[in-house]
This record gives C-alpha cells, sequence and structure tokens, in this order.
DNA sequence: CGATCGTTTGATCCGCATCAAGATAGGTGG
DNA sequence: CCACCTATCTTGATGCGGATCAAACGATCG
C-alpha cells in the first residue's frame, strides 16, 4: 500500500528524490514512513492557516501544495509549491514556532504523510543520516531563497518567467522541445511575485528568445539563447549545484 | 585572551546572543571556541571571493561582515549583514557546496574564529545542544529569507526603509529616540535592494510618520504611527518570534 | 445556452531607476 | 588654520517597467 501510494502518481518517484531519505536503504526508509498516518487532501482544501499551532511534520506522496501568505491587506503571496518528495513544516518545527507563519493549500488533490513533530526531533537524534539529510535541506532552503532574493531584485518580468519555465523543465523532467504547465499561470504568476497581467503580456516577448507558448503547452526551441538572454543576471547558483 | 577578544567589543556578547552556543554553560562554550584560531581582517578586506573553496567555518567576534553576490554584469547585491555572534559559511558546508557563492567583505575592523569546515560537522554529530541549535539557525535563516522576500514583494520603498530603521534599533539595542546608524547609508541601500538616490529620497516622507534623519543620526519620534504605517504589510513575523 | 473561471489585451498611472549636478563632511598637506 | 580633495550623500529631471483598472475572449460545465 505504502509502494502503491507513493509509485502510483504521475511522476514515480525514484529515492533520491526524497531528499530527506536519501541514502538510505529503500527498506529502511519504507518503514519509516510506515510510522507515519497517510491523509488526502482534496484540490483547494487548506491544509492547515497562518497561525494554527504546529503539530505535525508532513511528507508529501502525490500532488501538489501551496504555500502562501496572507498580509492583513489582503494581499497574498505564494511562497513556495511543493511536489511529491517535498517536505513540510520542518522550519517552523526546529524554529520553535508553535504557530504556523504560512497557509498551506492543496493545488491538486494531495496525498500526505503526516508524523507528529516530536517524531522529527526524535528521528534526527536517532539517524545521523536523517540528520545529516535534515540540514541539508534546511540549507538548500536557505539558497534557494537566497537565489530568488537576488532574482527579484535584479531580473525584469521577462527573465524570472524565462528562468522559471527553465528550471521547471528540470525540476519536472519535462522535454523542453514541448510540455504542459503543471499548474495555472495565475499560480505561477504569484509564485513569480509578479501580476497575471504581466505574466500574460511576457508571451510575446517570450517569442522573440524563442519560447512558444499556446494555452497550457510550452515550447522552448532554443535553450541556449534562453540562457544566454537570462544568465547575465543569475549569477551564482553556478558555484553550488542545488 | 578569549574572554578579552569577545567582550572587550563596543557592544558586549551575552551568551544568549551566540545562536549556536545557546544553552551551553559559558566555560564549556569558551572551550569551543578555544578550538578554533583567530584571525581578524582590516576594513575593506576581502575574507572570501565567490567561486573559492569552502574551507574553513567563522564565528565573528567583533566587527561587521557582508555578504554581496555580484551577477556577471556587475551589479551587487548585498545578501547579509553579520555581527558579533553570528555564524558564517555553515549552509555552503551543510548544501557540501564547495566553492563560495557570495563574496564576504569586512565593513568595519573584524576579528573572527574559524574553524575547519570538518569541525563543524563532528561537533553536530557530538554535542546534542549544537546540533540542536545548529538546526535552528538555518530554519531561522529560512524565515528571515522568507519574510524578506514577502517585504520585498508587498512593501514600497518609504516602508522598507521604515521597516529596516525598527528592526535595527531591535537587532542593535539602539534607543529609538536617538541613535546613530552603525553603517553607512550606502551599505544599507543595496542590503535594502534600492538604490542610493531612492534610499536618500526617503528621509522627506519619513518625516510625515515620525522618523527624523539628519546625517547618520536617526530620531524615531512616534513608534506607533511607523507601526501602524508598515504592519498593514508585514504580516506573518507576529507568528514566530525571531 | 448562459454562466463561470481562467486568461488575454488595452489604456493609464505611479514608483523607482537612471543620469546628472550640487552639497556636506572628513581627511591631508601646505 | 585654511585650501584642497575625495568619499559620501542629497536633490533635480526624465524615462521605463510593471501595477492597476477595465473589458473582451476562450474554454469548460451544468
Amino acid at each position: 500500500m505504502l509502494q502503491r501510494l507513493l509509485f502510483n502518481t504521475a511522476q514515480p518517484v525514484p529515492i533520491k528524490d526524497m531528499p530527506l531519505f536519501a541514502g538510505l536503504a529503500e527498506s529502511e526508509r519504507d518503514s519509516l514512513l510506515k510510522e507515519g498516518r497517510f491523509c488526502s487532501c482534496p484540490r483547494k482544501k487548506i491544509l492547515f492557516r497562518q497561525g494554527d499551532p504546529v503539530t505535525h511534520f508532513y511528507v508529501v506522496c502525490s500532488g501538489t501544495v501551496r504555500l502562501f501568505h496572507e498580509t492583513p491587506d489582503g494581499c497574498e503571496i505564494t511562497t513556495d509549491i511543493f511536489t511529491v518528495g517535498d517536505t513540510i513544516c520542518e522550519m517552523e518545527i526546529f524554529q520553535f514556532c508553535n504557530a504556523h507563519f504560512s497557509h498551506a493549500e492543496a493545488v491538486h488533490d494531495v496525498v500526505l504523510i503526516e508524523f507528529p513533530k516530536l517524531w522529527l526531533e526524535e528521528k534526527i537524534q536517532q539517524h545521523k543520516m536523517i540528520l545529516r539529510n535534515m540540514l541539508t535541506v534546511l540549507a538548500r532552503r536557505t539558497i534557494l531563497r537566497e537565489a530568488e532574493v537576488e532574482r527579484q531584485a535584479t531580473m525584469s518580468a521577462l527573465q524570472l518567467v524565462a528562468c522559471f519555465l527553465q528550471h521547471m523543465v528540470v525540476a519536472h523532467d519535462l522535454d523542453a522541445r514541448g510540455f504542459e504547465l503543471p499548474y495555472s499561470k495565475s499560480l505561477i504568476a504569484t509564485r513569480l511575485g509578479m501580476e497575471l497581467e504581466t505574466f500574460s503580456r511576457s508571451w510575446s516577448k517570450l517569442r522573440g528568445i524563442g519560447i512558444a507558448v499556446k494555452g497550457k503547452n510550452v515550447q522552448i526551441n532554443n535553450p541556449s539563447a534562453v540562457e544566454q538572454h537570462v544568465c547575465g543576471r543569475c549569477s551564482f547558483m553556478e558555484h553550488c549545484r542545488v
């Protein structure tokens, strides 16, 4: 059943793609996962809300989860989009936050495994491998965040979109020569911190650097041209394969 | 000598302010620190450069260190400003990066303790307290970064400056009714991701919400007015004391 | 077939970057 | 002590990118 749920998704999850369990034997990983409780969450449902007490740690088995903040004046910022293998809430737990600082919402139907937050505290003490992985996950999150700040500060909307598409191809293992966007354009726009209109207007300009978009379908015809157009701005990641 | 260097700074360092050693007895902390090597770094000197191999882990004893990225087209982004008690390079180490992705430069004359990067790996295995603190430090960094992304996305230049000044008062334990900026305006501007001109122009508008600036001197006359002007945008931190 | 959701396109406006020129202050040497 | 210099900051004028408001368009669905 565990295997079925973990692997019977659109994209199978190789063990290397569960960062928290990297380097563990498959059997060992599965027995750890069995200590948690499955829970499913239909599309659009809120998993937890900003301000709710932090009680669990989650591993995503399938589907997509969106984390977002809501400012008092009603503006929403999507801060993360999580898919298979990602972990949720480790930051709140290690920072001793007793309340969530983001809302979490299911974008597509989601299945996740939940663990009491104490479980995580125990595992990092017991398993050196889990500890090491946890540190790497946290470090990685910070680095990605830093890259994001840098991009937001130096890149135009056009470049942000091009960069996002490139990253998506890698992260979702898509064929650059023709693929479907895995989620809605509005979601991507909020993730990139821009208005839907601005996002939409970028298509015509993107054609200029060899990216054709029609509906949900995207074709990146000339990856190197894109690279060249964007790379002048996207600097430091090259020093660190993440 | 250790004590002198650690405490003979403009602002003494209470043990609570060294996040990596929080909860340790003073003696225990000092004996750990003695395993490192002191090294001093005069103003303007580069501690390490983007792309340099990662060899050490650092704890700041005094002075101010600026981390910044440099994009291929020459634009500089200040990503962090570190002072007494802060740790540098844990992210690179835990992410197994073999090259620095930031430049590090001494803003004021700096004294730091350096440890081989293996030292850090060993200590987190040996000391449960250090491990716990390390996780907290990493989680905290990520959260602060996230807050930064949110601020950059939702706040105007004016609000960013007001917010920064408020944070600085808390972080440096200053008297809001009248204090000197601890570093240059240009540095602050690059840290806030805005041009010096924009930063400069904010003074006149800040007067409108009760903040008077003359040279390096700042007076926040009406903290609650500032709070009100900014808080509508600065949301999620209230759920998490960091 | 209308209704709703998600997206595109158009027109306008504002904030910040940019370029350019002055102002202030700290430091040095005569 | 003053003249000069350089670093740092302020102020002014202008232009562009993206937000905002508004309306049309296309798909999906009951």
